[in-house]
DNA sequence: CTTTATGCAAAGCGTTTGCATACTT
DNA sequence: AAGTATGCAAACGCTTTGCATAAAG
């Protein structure tokens, strides 16, 4: 279900991969592999999907950038390599970080609870974003920025 | 990003939508659309999958059943109604509940710590089953019965 | 009898891949 | 020069939709 593949030794440093880097920092936030295509455009107008998606996969595999695994129908990636958590709206599926850690003793009581080895968790809030709350009141749907 | 609709007063109660819920109730776990389309088409065969995520969508918006929003490229659902939290097995994708809760505590603060509106959370261990730890040993991908 | 659900086939969406060419090292 | 990475277009896997027919209330 995922890749195991080791990083290879060297990544060659194309100006396609310096510039989705930029990109993704520029942006700040949680970008899918879209937005980040979209913005990385502005500086190399003929780059292909198919290299933004190639490479964010390299990009992750070599720890360059964080590839999330959140709820919504798209992959996101985050320039901020650091273990983290997230809030998610339901209107208009931006996400934003969460400064909240998972207690130990739940982790502890998870292991042993089950007998899989546990490597990892992901803790999701979902609800709904300021701006969606308020300006498009109940009805509607709101749109992301890139 | 999500649907608002409120669920229609009067489910009507086909064969299909009985078959369906009998099936997810039998196998018992997290299946996938397409697990749950293999396991009804015993008792009707005739039925189409288009059916099956019409219905499920449905049932789930009655609250019969749950969707699950997991990691991976498949919505899962359960029979299980109760809101809990899962672990995935990273090599084969298997899922299994585990019986932990976020502290309150845990809620209260992401809540201060956002202008967000909360109304839910998720929470996913991420891992090795006991079967890919064993059997596959490292290399090699595992499998998922129906 | 009216309304909603079904099956089928086609479309949709995000992501991946094959291949000839261009670029890095 | 040797070996990757790129762009393009086509393929993919999962999910959704349009439509004529069938079934439920």
């Amino acid at each position: 279900m995922k890749k195991k593949d080791s990083p290879s030794q060297t990544l060659r440093m194309t100006r396609q991969r310096r510039a989705l880097l930029e990109a993704i920092r520029q942006h700040g936030g949680h970008p899918t592999a879209d937005q980040v295509y979209r913005r990385v455009r502005r500086k190399l107008p003929r780059i292909s999907l198919a290299t933004v998606y190639r490479n964010l996969e390299i990009l992750a595999e070599h720890g360059l950038v964080q590839r999330l695994e959140l709820g919504g129908s798209q992959r996101r990636f985050d320039a901020e390599l650091g273990h983290h958590h997230h809030v998610r709206c339901l209107d208009c599926g931006h996400t934003e970080d969460v400064p909240v850690d998972l207690p130990e003793i739940v982790i502890r009581k998870a292991r042993r609870a089950t007998d899989y080895l546990i490597t990892g968790h992901r803790l999701e809030f979902v609800g709904h974003c300021e701006r969606c709350r308020t300006q498009l009141q109940g009805r509607s749907k709101g749109r992301e920025g890139a």
